[in-house]
DNA sequence: TTCCAGGGGTAGA
DNA sequence: TCTACCCATGGA
């Protein structure tokens, strides 16, 4: 068992619950008891399923579980727990400064206000970006149930002991496993292109995650890989924690419509949906997921 | 069978 | 930059 420090503003539920990751394989999200389980990738290849909770509520120490694989019985060692902390962190956002934001919440008034109360803003994420990348093109161009489906068929067919495969892994299995086991229809061949040049090394997205330029150098970087346009580099990016970009889609147009223009006859041009959110700058993308969160309240996202 | 989904890519203005 | 148009494929 390992206990991690959070900043004093981390809300694990509202964290782990910010959008659809939580129900994505290989997550297992219990909203009722609050624990997240998820198997991690340790050094020289093994696996550990480990649980995540926040009994102390917000603010409080994140505490992680072994409960299954290396680690389980004997506790992590110190390089597996590193491994492990990494992990946790990077998938909780708990470097996240969310300040700046939850000022500007306070200062656009109802309904932002709530924003910070509720510890809104870090978006979960998974373990790897490599991870992230595939799930974002998982979601391109197919309904949820479609999403869930793709990446549930891709860990059992690619990964090993329940993990989500590395980059290495899903290349090895290949386009046409991608294609007829997995069922990725036309976005095997962009996933196993994607898998390639980061197992090859030609593509390294973790060097986008401490990246200090602009969000245009970096999203034309992630646009290059194949199936990434406009929508699923913003989703990328703000797993990245940029939020200056929003991923125009079904979800953005629907609710924009219904939200600020409920009496439109026509469907308003992207751009001007995307005004709606203009003034926030950087931090477009978590204003309007914020704006959805509370349209969604209790529903869930 | 038809329709569409948390789009991508391209050509042309 | 914006628009029009075509493309892909599994699931409801």
């Amino acid at each position: 068992m390992m206990r991690i420090d959070s900043p004093p503003d981390f809300d694990f539920t509202a964290t782990v619950a910010s959008h659809g990751w939580c129900v994505l394989a290989p997550l297992a999200w219990d909203a009722e008891a609050g624990t997240l389980e998820a198997p991690l990738r340790l050094p020289r290849g093994r696996t550990t399923r480990v649980r995540m909770e926040q009994p102390g509520g917000r603010g409080a120490p994140v505490v992680v579980t072994a409960v299954a694989g290396a680690g389980s019985r004997a506790g992590l060692s110190d390089p597996d727990g590193r491994a492990v902390g990494a992990a946790v962190s990077r998938m909780l956002r708990l470097d996240q400064d969310l300040s700046t934001f939850h000022a500007r919440c306070r200062d656009a008034g109802s309904p932002f206000d709530r924003a910070p109360g509720a510890g809104f803003g870090r978006l979960l994420r998974s373990a790897t970006a490599f991870e992230d990348l595939a799930k974002i093109l998982a979601t391109t161009n197919t309904a949820w149930s479609g999403t869930k489906g793709m990446v549930a068929r891709l860990v059992d067919v690619a990964g090993r002991d329940g993990a989500f495969p590395t980059a290495a892994e899903v290349a090895a299995i290949g386009p046409e496993r991608i294609r007829s086991e997995a069922r990725w229809g036309y976005r095997a061949a962009s996933l196993a292109g994607i898998a390639e040049a980061v197992a090859s090394g030609d593509v390294d997205p973790a060097r986008w995650e401490t990246w200090e330029g602009p969000s245009g150098e970096l999203e034309e970087e992630i646009r290059a890989l194949p199936g990434f346009g406009p929508y699923a580099a913003a989703h990328a990016l703000a797993l990245l924690g940029r939020f200056d970009r929003i991923g125009v889609d079904t979800v953005f147009r629907e609710f924009v419509r219904r939200r600020h223009f409920p009496k439109a006859r026509k469907v308003p041009p992207d751009r001007r949906m995307l005004a709606v959110y203009e003034k926030w700058g950087e931090w477009r993308m978590l204003a309007y997921w914020f704006d959805l969160w509370v349209d969604y309240d209790g529903r869930g996202l």
